[in-house]
DNA sequence: TTGAACTGTTTCCCAAATAAACAATTGGTT
DNA sequence: AACCAATTGTTTATTTGGGAAACAGTTCAA
């Protein structure tokens, strides 16, 4: 049942044996996101946005003046923990918290030009990183995979 | 270009908008993983193996006496952060820090039979689980997952 | 035998995330 | 009007996961 003891030293045969884990999507799913998160890091130098920051910042361009605690839910985080986040953007001069005339609890985070034009950039190298790390698959592969993904995130958000 | 305003409120209309971020590898990568990783929380009990914890143990079910340094190596972890995951191991009783005749530097791990029979039982529920939560992907789609996110594996962890 | 390389380990540090509590504010119900 | 529940942004503390550097003991090849 187990494999051969393989006490040391180099033993080939063994990256051929199908490990249980390999057949699991959590394991897989941890290692690929491992994998991508330090390419992420990789395509923005370390002093660069960090992973949940750039998608931060990538919603408020996209959604202006939308809450924090909106925003907190659409990214699936804690409104306490979106706090930092935020606070990093607003140092960097790409958004502010702007008053909403008719609520006094809400702010609304507002891109500034600077913002909008540091997400472009991010973006763009975050998308030709990406390329270059997924060169070994097909346009339709990575379709396909992002459509699979987005499967299990529309089960696992809405449960 | 940019969404309406979208002050306040209920807006439905909004989540039909198809964000930058949707497209990225990466943050559908992360999403999936976030919730898979709870999903596996769930199904040990807050008292249960943690996901590292049960891949080490699966390893050393699988490859008995095979020693940290290949271990960590096959888990993609430092060996410094392996120590406190063979430990837990050890203080449950399902493995054993063996030394190895020829080469008194290195530990064989030896997984006991509680921990042979704890690993068994964790896999069934973990399977369990998976399938619930997968269970609106075909058998087909989710063989086609795994094998694109290996790919993703093979290219990252070689380079 | 000497020096390089490897093994397990400890210690320190950092990033990410949650939970719990809080004051200010809003809105609905009576 | 007055109360009460809910919401918003925030602070604080805690947990978790992981990496970096240094270390003593050991092995091995030149």
């Amino acid at each position: 049942m187990a494999a051969q003891p393989s006490i040391k030293g180099q033993d080939p045969a063994e990256d051929q044996v199908t490990a249980d884990l390999e057949q699991l999507m959590g394991y897989n799913l941890k290692r690929a996101y491992v994998i991508m998160q330090a390419d992420f890091r990789d395509a923005l130098g370390q002093d660069g946005l960090a992973q949940r920051v750039f998608s931060a910042l990538s919603l408020v361009v996209q959604f202006p003046q939308i809450s924090q605690s909106r925003l907190a839910r659409k990214l699936g985080v804690e409104r306490s923990g979106l706090v930092a986040i935020i606070d990093d953007l607003e140092q960097l001069g790409y958004l502010l918290r702007a008053t909403v005339p008719g609520d006094r609890r809400v702010q609304a985070l507002v891109p500034t030009d600077a913002g909008r034009k540091a997400y472009g950039a991010a973006m763009a190298t975050v998308r030709t990183h990406e390329d270059a790390l997924l060169s070994e698959l097909t346009a339709a592969e990575k379709q396909t995979l992002i459509g699979l993904l987005q499967k299990i995130r529309h089960r696992g958000e809405t449960e």
